[in-house]
DNA sequence: TATGAATGAGCTTTCATTCAT
DNA sequence: AATGAATGAAAGCTCATTCAT
């Protein structure tokens, strides 16, 4: 397994850090405004969050909000379009390694986003389309990645194509709920594992 | 694989129509302001239904609601109360057939509740915590069902504690947001392939 | 000074122990009620207290109230008719000692009253005309009855008629709302020493 | 004694004269919430004013008020805190003439506060402990001025220390409680008269 | 760009009162 | 007489949104 130096998901505390640094300290007032609401709205969510309660933490009068937000689902919305990117691309696969690939996809979901917009992404899904369409798409792009880490690491006719899709999906589903699970329920899952047991299912 | 009579998981339909039968068609008022805030809270979420939209499809004044349900929050707690159950009993496990057994426990949830008081149930865990805490017990019995099925079907030392216990979480992980996932995203995943890839990884 | 068992106001204790008594243990429910309100309206006042707090002080249903009272005034009103006296009898007075028989009026007020009703008294006289009638009563009684008193102790021209309605005036004052005093800013005041104020200040 | 230019005790409509002078005729909205309270709390008490009226009488939307004051109870504690002020100072008193002395205090209750606010005063005392507490500093504080000016007026060992508390209470308690008997009873007390007596019992 | 007072619709909740049983 | 479900008007309060400055 290649060594790292990042725990399996990056935790809530070295995501600010790896933002601290491209950012100015206290960044400007839209950026204050983006950050609070990211804070509240993975809290206590979105219908609960008071626009004023976001002013107030951001550090700035009510007025402001509404001038860069002019509703208030804009705010949601811009923070979902701004802070969660879908990494669409091709990804190079070691064929053999099926085990390995599905792995490092649970390491680097191909999902730029702090824990608290994966929490917001995940929450507000229901109600608001634009985070829907979202999380639809990184689902997707999950189950083809581990679809395509499987076909690459299974040579040819081995595995069906109905249950390398099953295996892709359920990773995926795993993935995806991973933190919920763990938030609501207390219980961890360890990606690592169900990377091994998926790849171990195929053979 | 034994073909099964009941649809995979009960359908909403389904579900309405077998309580329908054991209660009078319009039920009494308490009943009704249920059956309404069940289907509204699974619509629009709990934060954005009004009680009175809660009184009016059950066809009740707005004062009712609050005759029987003090605060707004008493309703959900109830509904989670009264209308979801963690069926938390011994099941008998037929040794050596893995992937049936988790078929079974896929269309046979441990769990008492409608479609919609599934939905319920996951979206306002967040929040509240009577609802998180009957979600993680539907957790905890899925897992320890499915573990004990797991175990029962592998003989002996073949598949260590580890593995099993992630195969279980997998199964569960994918049972709970099944259902979720298909809505959010329209991924249907189907939990009898699942089950038949898990019992074939730990062999 | 006369000896006297009872304290020169009876107390709150003394009253109940009175009333006890004379009334059945429990008391039917319209006792149960009113003694439930004349607690409760001493207490939080008149508006302050709902209904529903009544009958569940008093172990009624809530309709039963509504048996009894009408309206909610009414129990006010019943209250008041029938748990305050105010005595307008002619009383003998001892001619020569005006403290003496102010400081008897001080310990025996021409009022039948608990503690709590002479609560109810003062502080729903407001807004409630009955109340008021009540209390201006009360007030014209212990005026005339120190007016007679002074009157009879002070031989003849010597204090004039203002003198002698400002006398009588000022103890009712004191004797009105020294409970109130007491309760609200704590400040003790003691009948006996204005009696004596008073009886020395038209000699 | 002096013809004073006052009448014994300001008027309603002297006060609110002598205010009009110093402020803008219209004040800004947050004046004029508190001024409409100030009026429909003296006039109904504080429990039976609806917030709405407050804001209907000060010509402002209903909003507004609880944009200035989150609780209906703080614009009553607004109300006592900005408008009573109870007046703990020094005074110079001149001996000898102890009539005098209590008929200015009652001519100048060391309270700054309009007719309505005492009213307020002393009828919201029950229930509001910030209320209470401003009531309680007024009646100690004409209690203090009551004995300094008897003190002083009344040479060496003359008077002992009971009486003079005593006078002093009685004198406290007919200044703060005039007005109500007066609107309660329809009995005018007058405190010259009052002060003359109790200086003469003194002698 | 920045500000916070202003606005009013709508929310949860309270409550006196009615009424069928 | 006794009961508690039913009713709806009105209360306190919240909040997204507007707007003058």
């Amino acid at each position: 397994m290649v060594r790292s130096v990042d725990s399996p998901l990056q935790t809530a505390k070295a995501w600010s850090r790896s933002r601290r640094r491209k950012q100015p300290p206290d960044g400007d007032a839209r950026t204050r405004i983006l950050d609070a609401a990211e804070e509240l709205f993975a809290g206590g969510g979105y219908e609960a969050t008071p626009t004023a309660r976001i002013a107030e933490l951001a550090g700035v009068p009510k007025g402001l909000v509404f001038h860069y937000f002019p509703r208030k689902i804009d705010v949601l919305i811009s923070l979902v379009d701004e802070r969660t990117v879908v990494i669409e691309e091709e990804v190079e696969a070691v064929p053999g390694d099926a085990a390995g690939a599905l792995s490092r996809l649970a390491r680097r979901l191909p999902l730029h986003a702090s824990p608290a917009m994966r929490r917001i992404l995940f929450r507000e899904a229901d109600t608001h389309l634009s985070v829907r369409e979202r999380l639809g798409r990184l689902n997707t792009e999950i189950i083809r990645r581990a679809r395509f880490a499987l076909e690459l690491a299974l040579p040819g006719g081995r595995g069906d194509a109905a249950r390398l899709e099953a295996a892709a999906a359920t990773f995926a589903a795993v993935l995806l709920y991973q933190e919920s699970i763990c938030l609501l329920t207390g219980h961890h899952i360890d990606p690592d594992a169900v990377a091994e047991l998926i790849a171990n299912a195929l053979h």
